[in-house]
DNA sequence: CGATACCGGATACTGAGACTATCCATGTGA
DNA sequence: TCACATGGATAGTCTCAGTATCCGGTATCG
């Protein structure tokens, strides 16, 4: 496959695809002369990855390209790499100020309460402390209940995403699929959550 | 308050500020010549909130205006623009195409069995197939029991929002914490389904 | 065999988004 | 009083995600 054919099959324009090759997306074809080279299926999938995970995910490329390279490099244990490579995911604190004590305290308690084992230095770790710092700082009380309940559904959906992904034993497809279902699960989600508002609040109007 | 004042208050630079109130996010201060203003809570309030959607949410200036304009418009029904609100947050579905009837009829199925009333004109419902169809697009074959788990978990979390903001009668007070809400919230679970992901991920490593 | 369209790769340019900096005529505070 | 701050307008900057151009070299059609 020429990269004009490769541009067809999906979608994509030859420029943005010398664009991922030149960032790294995307792995250079295999070079059949001095300035030709063949593309494949395996290009094809990965190209498709890459515009699911910018345009419906809407991570940036930079932060595209470390996921990918998570899925393409060498693992000493599966589930080890499968937790690096999620943490790795959209994780950009971008806050100059670490968050603050009290906060990663809450957030402690609320992972401790659904019986997690967070690493101190796990970079989701501050992400969610600044999260509930950021609720605090707008003046919301942090409803302790309102906070379980979302801890507890999101103790639900690992368990439904491990279970999907459970049956595999394709290393490779594995990490694909986790780094799939976890960036376009949260998509989803986004999506359900604001129909299940609507219509929740539009049944309480006229009870 | 003088913007000086305000810029240290809030820890944003002036011409920041200056942007904002170019862009319409943030109300003029109240003059009191013709080259001087006067700011005030509302205004530190505001700041935070603008600060809050755009760093931790992630919205785009153009969308935080699209909500905020939603907040501060008059309500026909308090009901009717929340839901409206809520509608309209993130909802950029870039995508040229619109969803395939396939992908509609799949998320119709998907709402339907959680008994939602979903409009069909709702932006949701197209972003939600959009979603579906990238899921497909990847070779992923949409387990039925696992997109029934996030929508039972959607569900749920929509349910303890509406809990949560179900007490307030003040509409301002209801339409903010709710817009908060539901945009910190989705980062707020995508931590928490990391976290329990890289958790429950390595408590099977080892059973 | 030759014209011409296409290739891979390097380099340069573009446009959107989110600020920053400058400017200026006016106010304000020590 | 008078150096400094202010509000508002305009212009400049930086990053990001592509696009466009250019190049020597290849494939292929007539």
């Amino acid at each position: 496959m020429r990269i004009s054919e490769l541009s067809e099959h999906s979608g994509s324009p030859v420029p943005s695809i010398k664009y991922y090759l030149r960032e790294g997306l995307l792995h250079r074809g295999e070079r059949t002369s001095p300035n030709q080279a063949r593309y494949d299926r395996s290009h094809l999938r990965r190209l498709r990855l890459i515009r699911a995970l910018t345009e419906v995910g809407g991570l940036s490329i930079a932060d595209t390209r470390a996921l990918l390279e998570g899925v393409d490099g060498e693992s000493p244990s599966h589930h080890d790499l499968l937790g690096r490579t999620l943490m790795t995911v959209d994780a950009d604190v971008r806050d100059s100020s670490g968050p603050q004590q009290r906060d990663l305290e809450l957030a402690d308690t609320l992972t401790g309460k659904q019986g997690w084992h967070v690493y101190p230095d796990s970079p989701m770790r501050d992400r969610l402390a600044q999260v509930l710092a950021t609720f605090r700082a707008l003046g919301m009380e942090l409803d302790q209940d309102w906070l379980d309940s979302y801890a507890a559904a999101a103790d639900r959906l690992a368990q439904a995403d491990l279970e999907y992904v459970g049956g595999l034993t394709d290393v490779d497809e594995l990490l694909e699929k986790a780094v799939i279902g976890t960036v376009l699960g949260d998509s989803l989600l986004a999506a359900l959550r604001r129909l299940a508002q609507a219509s929740i609040s539009r049944g309480q109007q006229e009870p």
